[in-house]
DNA sequence: GTATTATAGGTCAAAGAAGGTCAAATTTCA
DNA sequence: TGAAATTTGACCTTCTTTGACCTATAATAC
């Protein structure tokens, strides 16, 4: 078992203890398991993204924490298989369709999902260079589903 | 929790007592936490800022004073001034700042505030050229905002 | 009444303390 | 062996703490 998998297994037993939610230095883990931090976010990028069901926050400077969440249990929840197709990419047609079947199925809310709508309208990603929107659509659409669920 | 934190939490457990106001003196702040005073400043800057919805006022010399209030937003609709007020580009911090207001005095809900940080976090826009971030945020910010007047 | 002094608070920049990003080097595994 | 996963390190950004120096107001002394 490699060091990344420790340090996995480490904020695992932390969130169990803790019902799904655990809070934690980089720094402390750095020393704890004789690694570079950056290690640390790439763990937290291969075993705690979104699709697999966490949601991480953090902040830097002094008294900065990186805090996590599990936010799925099981992956019955359709939002999670949603979160899971999505992919690196996706237009706005398909966010529309799918936003629509969701709130159809009352999976989430009108309100919501005219939310999501306009924050990954074309309107609002008309700064970002042409070729980055479907990503950025994919992301946002990711991070929002994610809190509702 | 830093020095910064705790003189927040105090603050505002007196705004709570005393019904949105406070008043102290500068000094006797950082005697009581044993810093600088111009940490009182950071942290008037930094957590009572006019985005967060509170008015500072203050006075110098003998029997100075800093006197806060809580100060509710009013005068035709918050979102739209918000939404005039945002320029071409906002940082996470103010996003969180507004937000948090207007969820406060109840100009949107709850709910709405945690989807659009979402929307506007540094994971949703992660895929955007670090410079156009700025521009992203207020861009989306402002088309979730227009959804909801 | 004005000038002086003491008593506040204000500003700003440097130093310190986290966390973040990215890509090269290395290891693992199918 | 070649692709994928992991490890490592150099460099970056954000937030906090500290201190030197500045400005305004009140109290006191002429």
């Amino acid at each position: 078992m490699g060091v990344s998998d420790s340090i996995a297994a480490y904020i695992l037993a932390k969130l169990y203890e803790n019902e799904g939610a655990a809070e934690f230095s980089r720094g402390e883990i750095a020393r704890t398991f004789a690694c570079v931090p950056s290690q640390v976010n790439y763990v937290l990028a291969t075993r705690f993204s979104p699709e697999r069901g966490y949601e991480v926050e953090s902040r830097r400077g002094g008294g900065g924490f990186i805090r996590i969440r599990r936010v799925s249990l099981s992956g019955g929840n359709p939002l999670m298989h949603v979160i899971n197709s999505v992919g690196g990419a996706i237009d706005p047609a398909s966010v529309r369709a799918i936003l629509s079947n969701l709130a159809e199925s009352e999976w989430i809310k009108r309100r919501d999902a005219v939310l999501i709508l306009a924050a990954t309208s074309p309107a609002a990603l008309a700064e970002a260079p042409p070729e980055k929107r479907d990503a950025l659509r994919a992301a946002i659409l990711k991070q929002c589903l994610l809190r509702l669920i």
